[in-house]
Formats: C-alpha cells, sequence, structure tokens
DNA sequence: ACCTGAACACCGTTCAAGT
DNA sequence: ACCTGAACACCGTTCAAGT
C-alpha cells in the first residue's frame, strides 16, 4: 500500500497555469473569508486572486467547494488534534477541556465557520460533509478513550456532545467573545458529560 | 399607574391605510419567514402584502427591524413562560427541563431565527436587542428561583446557560431536529447546571 | 484545456412623481 | 403623510470568444 492511501478524492494533475489559479483562489478565499466571514463576496476573492470570475466557478462551482478546499489540512488537524490529547493522559476532566478548546480553535476558523460546519454535519449533499465526519469520528475516539470513557454518564452519545460544542462555538463566534471565555459554558457541557464523581 | 406600563416603544398612531400597510406587511413577513427562514426575500413579502417595495423601507429600513416587528408578542410570551414554569413548581430538574423546552420553542420560530436571537444578544445596535434582554432576564429569574436556585452549581452563570441552550436551539434548527430530540442534549446541559445531588 | 470578461438575472435600496 | 414603481447598484452565475 501506499504512503498515501486515498488522501482526499482522486486528485488528477491540472494544468500548470490551471493549478497556479486554483492555488491562488484558496489563498485569497483564505484572507477574505477571515476579514468578512462566510458571506464574504465571490467576485472580492477572485478579484484578490487576480482571475476572472469564471476560473472561480471552474474551480469551484459552489461556494461550499470552496470553503471544502480551504479546509484541506483542517480534518488531518483534527485527527492529529484528538490524538495528541488522547496520548497526553489526564483524568477525564482535562482531556475533555484541552479536547474541547482544541474544538473550538478548529471550528472557529473565520466568522460564521462554526454555524457552516453545524449545518454540513447533517447535511449529506454538503462537500463539507465529509471533512465533518472526521469531526464526529474524532470526537467519538476521544469520548472512548481511557480513561475518559468509563467516565462519562450513561446515555451520552458523542454525537449530541458534538452538537452542544459547536452552539458553543457559534456563541463564541457571534458573540465576538474570546476563546478562553468559552471556559464557563464548556464547563457546564463537561459537568454534564462525566459522571459526579469522575 | 396604567394598564399597559411603557408596552414597547412609543406607538404613535399612522394613517388608517398605513396602519392596514404595516400590518400586512408584518402578516406576509411571518408567513414567508417561516417558508423560507430568515434569509427571506424583502421584495417577496412587499408582493405578498400587495405593497410597492418603497412601503416595506419607509416602515422597517432593516430586516431587522421587520423581524423585531414580527416579534411583537414575542417576548411577552417568554415572561409568561417563565412565570408559568416557576409557579407550576417540581423539581429542580423538572423546572429546568420544561423551562429549556419552552425556551427551544419560542426561539425557533422559523428557520433561522435561533442563530438571529443568538447574534442579537450581544450586539446593542440590532433593533431586536432589546427582546433579548427579555430573554436573558427570563432565564435569569428561572434560575434564581426557588427551589432552582439552591440546587444550581457554584460558578454557573445565568448568562452562559443561556448562550448553551441558544446553542441547541441552533443545533436542532440546523439539523432539521423535531424538538422532542433535544432532549439529550438538554440533559447534558441540565446535569452540567445543577448540582449532583440535586 | 483553460481563461477572460461582457452579459444576464436577481434582489436590496432609493427617490421622483403621484394621491 | 404616505404610496408606487421605475431606476440604480451590487453580486452571483453563465457563456461566447479567445489562447
Amino acid at each position: 500500500m501506499s504512503a498515501h492511501p486515498a488522501a482526499e478524492a482522486v486528485e488528477k494533475p491540472l494544468r500548470a497555469d490551471a493549478q497556479r489559479n486554483r492555488d491562488k483562489l484558496i489563498e485569497a478565499a483564505r484572507s477574505v473569508f477571515r476579514e468578512r466571514g462566510s458571506e464574504a463576496s465571490l467576485d472580492e476573492i477572485a478579484k484578490r486572486a487576480g482571475v476572472g470570475p469564471g476560473t472561480l466557478y471552474r474551480h469551484f462551482p459552489t461556494r461550499d467547494d470552496l470553503i471544502d478546499a480551504m479546509m484541506r489540512d483542517w480534518a488531518e488537524r483534527i485527527r492529529a488534534d484528538a490524538e495528541s490529547v488522547v496520548g497526553a493522559g489526564g483524568t477525564p476532566r482535562v482531556i475533555l477541556t484541552e479536547w474541547f478548546s482544541r474544538f473550538l480553535d478548529n471550528v472557529g476558523i473565520y466568522h460564521g465557520a462554526a454555524a457552516k460546519v453545524m449545518s454540513a454535519m447533517d447535511d449529506s449533499s454538503s462537500p463539507i460533509f465529509r471533512k465533518c465526519q472526521v469531526l464526529v469520528d474524532a470526537n467519538r475516539q476521544v469520548l472512548e478513550s481511557e480513561p475518559v470513557a468509563p467516565g462519562v454518564r450513561d446515555g451520552v452519545d458523542a454525537r449530541q456532545v458534538m452538537r452542544l460544542v459547536s452552539g458553543v462555538s457559534v456563541a463564541v463566534d457571534q458573540a465576538g467573545m474570546a476563546p478562553a471565555e468559552a471556559e464557563p459554558m464548556l464547563r457546564i457541557v463537561i459537568d454534564g458529560v462525566l459522571r459526579p464523581e469522575a
């Protein structure tokens, strides 16, 4: 088996100029979305990338396709975070605190991202859906890892926990809060997820 | 003191036709927003109300002014719900379950409403801000009522609880879940809010 | 095979003309 | 004082013409 086991879909090679334009578009999208949020004008992205609007549509037929491309390494980073958090060990409370805080960092890349991720989680027709599955799986793995799993209350579902924390992320985003200010909300969630003795 | 102690701002009387158009616009907005969500076309609302687009703008300079007008009795309903829930009594868990479930009903009036309310909560320049204050106060009153208050964990802030439940509301909205499906998430929040013994 | 940019469509917003 | 609807602006989207 190869070193890269089907990283993404099939990455067919592009003509040199096309590849360059694609990269410029993704880079422009990153900066524009960070400045203006996920509803930023696509025209501005094309302008900043120095290409015609048609070129943007050729590469990314929908806004979500572009966002998906922007998130290329996002899924990988999430997987790595989950692994590192579980590997570092500690009490269930420490592990969850760290995991949720990285969760917020990853989901809140730009204004509107949290809401985008939340809606894509349940919309299998969205290009971002697959990436969200990675988040679902990573979150489940953390909750099912030792020593977290035995500390979790009966009936707590990983998917619901993820929705809750995504909700926190939306709240942080909308209120313009600093990530650290989310701590009181995360504490409530963690107290609700873990058994009282844990 | 009068029976209506400053219900809303000052309601200056409108000319008969203007008042009729205003009412038709609010009614049209209600149905269009329920069908198409909070980003629905304002033009369609004007059309359905049978008035020109200029008339809509005269009455409601911004989209949020229109939404605010739609929510005329919303704040009052919330106040009433809080009172009735506290009055009905029961264990802290029962009271919170009932209150949060009404919270979700009230905040999720149409697609996108939860997100709208969430962002207006922290944006004092929004016309909806004042109505959100009612929600903040009602929620605080429930949490500080007997027998709930002594059952709440130290350090739990009513405002954070409201943000969390609003997040649940956004999740329910985005995922297209039935209100009842929110129960597992609300359970986690309640377990995190109440002392383990309560 | 890919790019460009003019052209079109849609919708929010304004305003001169009407009553 | 209020309403109408044409006009404008902006932006997403398409496509004929180019390389």
